[in-house]
DNA sequence: TAGATTGTTAATCGATTAACAATC
DNA sequence: TAGATTGTTAATCGATTAACAATC
């Protein structure tokens, strides 16, 4: 309903606040307020009230907010308290490193199935799942009423994998298969919320850094002999 | 120089439009306009413009822009050219993930070392590389005037392996620990630029999409319903 | 020259910060 | 009550869009 009152910026912030919570509460802080917890974040106290306050006044004035009721508001906000399900598709190195992790369950979601393609893979015996066929995974994921999944398949199989996930009446989708699916273009418009880790984006933005960084200290070097020569 | 003159929003675009010309030049295309791009990439063209406007004027009036000079201009900027050097550092299957990945070569980097720290693995093969100890990583890094280092230990070393990489005089870490790395608080002031990729965060950001598109199914389901028994 | 399209300036929109009255 | 700190409003800052003169 008043979903998009908040804005996106704000969410996007929410995972942030929701660590920093975390953290407060594993060290026994009971309340915090907006000056202390701007310090930790290094972001302007303005800022967190005005988010909070989306949220309908979290705080309360002259004590600040109660860490534990603020923590869990945000936790119901992101879903953590829903106990999503979840399957991970394509096996290959970065579908077994989400296999291992503890990204779902740490954040209240069950991993419940694994699929790959390969002959070779199906069958096997990763993270305590027997890996299921790619072939069968819309009849699972309808049949188990599966909300999230993730895929890792390669790039030229991702418009296909994430329209049949999308029949496959999944609601969210974790794309990391390095290619953009223009929803309305590539696949139809969809109640499918698509999430697409650009990593080679991400990669190219790391390197325009590392160049200025490399030509600053190319620079300040030359200035160094530069500045002995004009002795 | 001029760096800090364009805009943080138009260079995050960078590789986005890096992206786009290259599928062009694949194509055959020789020139695009801002309309043509506009239509391509689902931005305006208004924006392609005052973002090219920026490097300078690539484009020309009444007739576009040249994709071959731009996507030149932008592989120069991103530093695609510079032939940088990185290692993986941390071999599980993330890391492994990395080893595998043409990532590095498609963007004129070259990949020059595996580390790990478990005897388990050190001295195996990985992608045709012979995994190093972990400990010879400063040296290493050091004496052959590595670049960027891509790291995936476990959460609990990340602040120790920024520290050595950044003494080690790397310019760039991609940080996929999902530790945030505070510079000033966590390390100290650093000519390092260290990207973190807070998997985490933008799990939780799916979630909340998940969460909003099953609330909206839930909302329609029950006005169904509802409609019915107002028989 | 006429037509097309850029580069740039001005107008709009949105997000952040600053300030302070409300209130616990 | 006095002090502290929120929630909210107004001011500032920055990014996007619209418009158009410059120019190929």
């Amino acid at each position: 309903m008043d979903g998009q009152l908040i804005p996106a910026v704000t969410l996007k912030r929410l995972p942030r606040y929701h660590r920093y919570l975390r953290e407060l509460i594993c060290v026994g802080e009971r309340r915090i307020n907006s000056a202390a917890l701007s310090r930790m974040m290094g972001v302007s106290a303005s800022q967190i009230r005005q988010d909070f306050s989306y949220f309908g006044g979290f705080g309360q004035q002259g004590y600040g907010y109660n860490v534990k009721y603020v923590y869990g508001k945000i936790c119901e906000l992101l879903g953590v308290t829903d106990m999503f399900t979840a399957v991970v598709v394509g096996m290959d190195n970065l579908g077994r490193a989400f296999a291992d992790d503890k990204i779902f369950e740490k954040h209240g979601v069950e991993l419940r199935a694994l699929f790959d393609a390969s002959p070779d893979i199906i069958g096997s015996e990763i993270a305590g799942f027997t890996v299921l066929c790619a072939a069968d995974m819309e009849s699972y994921c309808r049949d188990n009423k599966i909300d999230i999944a993730v895929l890792t398949v390669p790039r030229r199989d991702a418009v296909d994998y994430v329209k049949r996930l999308c029949s496959a009446g999944v609601a969210g989708i974790w794309n990391f298969t390095d290619c953009e699916i223009k929803v309305g273009v590539d696949i139809p418009k969809t109640k499918t919320a698509v999430h697409t880790l650009h990593l080679s984006d991400m990669f190219l933005n790391l390197c325009y850094d590392v160049k200025q960084i490399k030509a600053a200290e190319k620079a300040e070097n030359k200035e160094m002999k530069g500045g002995g020569s004009l002795i």
